[in-house]
DNA sequence: GTAATGATCTCT
DNA sequence: GAGATCATTACC
């Protein structure tokens, strides 16, 4: 199965971001079914790293769709995002949980969690995703999502801009405890 | 230059 | 509720 072309990730991030949901994410032999996700948007959300403007750090936000934007917070922990929207406007879809599915033995529920699980680092910085060696295919499966506001984070708390799928059990614990206060917000079903 | 600050996780 | 641990940012 080839990997998902540019134009799926030319969109608005926050749809793909819960079109990234149940895809695998394949790296080298080992590949993950993604369970859980939040978009961060450009201008206007205050909790983006792309918000205060084009820096060298989040320069591939800005740039072509589908590449791979990934940076270490509190020292220790890498996190891998998706830079979506056309080429020039801001916005990325951090993962935020995956499901093992072959070649992994570390658990990968959680963002630092599964860069380490899935040996993602610094290097993979502007990854492109159509190309590999890190790279996202298409998995046609029903779906039923689950919608809450985004953790761990100090700004726009509020936005509901998490989704995850419901019931998974590789859903990270925090998520699932942010849902509890959100059920009508997650009640949200595609396909 | 230097200093503060996190899209986190684990253990106590 | 603290600690691990460092690239990026903002401000001298």
């Amino acid at each position: 199965m080839p990997p998902l072309n540019r134009a799926f990730y030319a969109r608005p991030t926050v749809d793909v971001a819960r079109d990234l949901l149940g895809k695998i994410l394949r790296h080298g032999r080992a590949s993950a079914r993604i369970v859980e996700v939040e978009a961060y948007l450009g201008e206007n959300d205050a909790a983006a790293h792309c918000a205060s403007g084009l820096t060298r750090r989040t320069r591939v936000i800005f740039g072509r769709p589908g590449h791979a934007y990934v940076y270490l917070i509190y020292g220790m922990h890498y996190c891998l995002n998706i830079v979506a929207e056309p080429e020039g406007v801001a916005g990325c879809v951090l993962i935020r949980a995956v499901e093992p599915l072959a070649g992994i033995e570390l658990p990968a529920n959680g963002p630092g969690k599964l860069t380490r699980a899935l040996g993602i680092t610094l290097e993979h910085y502007g990854s492109d995703l159509t190309r590999g060696p890190l790279t996202i295919h298409p998995a046609r499966r029903e779906l039923e999502i689950g919608i809450s506001p985004r953790i761990g984070i100090r700004k726009a708390v509020d936005l509901p801009l998490r989704f995850f799928i419901r019931g998974n059990r590789f859903v990270s614990k925090s998520t699932a405890r942010a849902a509890a206060h959100n059920q009508d917000l997650a009640r949200d079903v595609i396909r």
